[in-house]
DNA sequence: AATACGGGGGA
DNA sequence: TCCCCAGTATT
């Protein structure tokens, strides 16, 4: 079926990939350092994000917050602040609650082991093996997107990657080809060889060092490995958002756990089964919330914005609402809308499709 | 084992 | 459109 040989060691592998790598490595901030603040930092942002668009918040993060003991004093809010955009928001409430572990109960020392850095929050077995291999010169293989790429290829591993049951085929191969006296430069080479060279589309094999012994590439199998299960179809979701202006001020709420953009800010929000919501409902909701409104009907509500998440469409759609007065204290805080000013709104963390649409609302 | 959770970029 | 990305936590 395939060419593993999964118990014997196979040195070439490495020396290949060691040789490669410091002739094709990009020089990045986080690379040729042992602090595992800064390592850690770089993990977490990196989980599931190509290095073009974590760049730039990593270096963010670490002007904004050069130790583990300064992030642990910021404000949620702030912290989720300059995360915005990043997306998948329970890393940086997850970063945010170790940060504080480390600062207080750590003494400001991330633990220096594998299983140790494995029980903090947000850190799972690939940062887990990041951490542990970079800055502290532990052997344990890292196995990413790119790892099971270059693996299923080169070995020709025909299991799913997407499968959780395939993770131990994968580990147990990867266990046995990093070498013993250059974990992290193995663990780096690997990746970044994944990410370079043997891509997911359109792999360089044409100058590829591994090339005669990969296994995909002799049987021409490039284009079907790694074997991948489809993941399910997005459901689509309707969104209607109140803009509910008084004055200066546009009112706002802090999105709960459960559901997307948990701890961000939007405005208040009817979800509908269809994109359509009458003018009727529309003032409904306004007065639901203790809203007058200014005027005897709503204005038109903008086009439909998109978005796309990985398990959701969400197609939204925003009603601007002028109130002749403020909410009603009561009916607002039970909906948690709070009005703020440009400035403050500024300041919250909020997704994209809200920042998009409050980039075109004049004060 | 399956699902939820963002957003951007390339073909 | 579809696929992928320096994955993790929850169910």
């Amino acid at each position: 079926m395939s060419s593993i040989l999964s118990t014997s060691p196979q040195p070439w592998f490495a020396q290949r990939l060691l040789d490669w790598y410091p002739r094709h490595r990009r020089d990045l901030p986080w690379r040729n350092t042992r602090n595992p603040y800064a390592i850690w930092l770089s993990e977490v942002i990196l989980q599931q994000t190509r290095v073009k668009q974590g760049l730039p918040y990593y270096l963010d993060f670490i002007t904004s917050y050069p130790t583990v003991q300064e992030l642990a004093a910021a404000p949620p809010d702030e912290v989720l602040r300059h995360w915005q955009g990043l997306g998948y928001y329970s890393r940086a409430r997850n970063m945010h609650h170790t940060a504080q572990q480390v600062a207080g109960e750590y003494n400001g020392q991330f633990p220096s082991s594998y299983a140790e850095l494995l029980k903090l929050r947000g850190v799972g077995q690939y940062t887990a093996a990041a951490i542990a291999s970079f800055a502290y010169d532990e052997k344990v293989a890292v196995l990413d997107g790119n790892v099971f790429r270059v693996l299923a290829r080169v070995f020709g591993v025909t299991q799913d990657i997407a499968a959780p049951a395939s993770r131990k085929i994968f580990q147990q191969l990867a266990d046995t080809l990093i070498p013993a006296d250059q974990p992290a430069e193995f663990n780096q080479a690997i990746m970044e060889f994944g990410a370079i060279q043997c891509t997911p589309a359109k792999p360089d094999c044409l100058f590829c060092p591994l090339q005669t012994e990969c296994y995909a590439f002799q049987h021409g199998m490039v284009q079907e490995l790694p074997v991948k299960s489809k993941a399910k179809a997005a459901r689509t979701r309707y969104f209607h958002y109140l803009v509910l202006r008084h004055n200066d001020t546009v009112y706002m709420r802090k999105r709960g756990p459960k559901d997307i953009w948990e701890g961000l800010y939007d405005f208040a929000l009817q979800e509908t089964g269809s994109a359509e919501l009458s003018v009727a409902s529309v003032v409904n909701a306004v007065e639901a919330v203790g809203g007058r409104l200014a005027t005897d009907r709503a204005e038109e509500p903008t086009t439909a914005m998109r978005h796309i998440l990985s398990h959701q469409k969400v197609e939204a759609r925003f009603h601007p609402i002028w109130l002749s007065e403020p909410l009603d204290v009561k009916a607002a805080g039970a909906a948690g809308l709070v009005a703020y000013s440009a400035t403050d709104i500024e300041r919250l963390p909020k997704p994209v499709i809200i920042t998009n649409f409050i980039s075109n609302l004049s004060f």
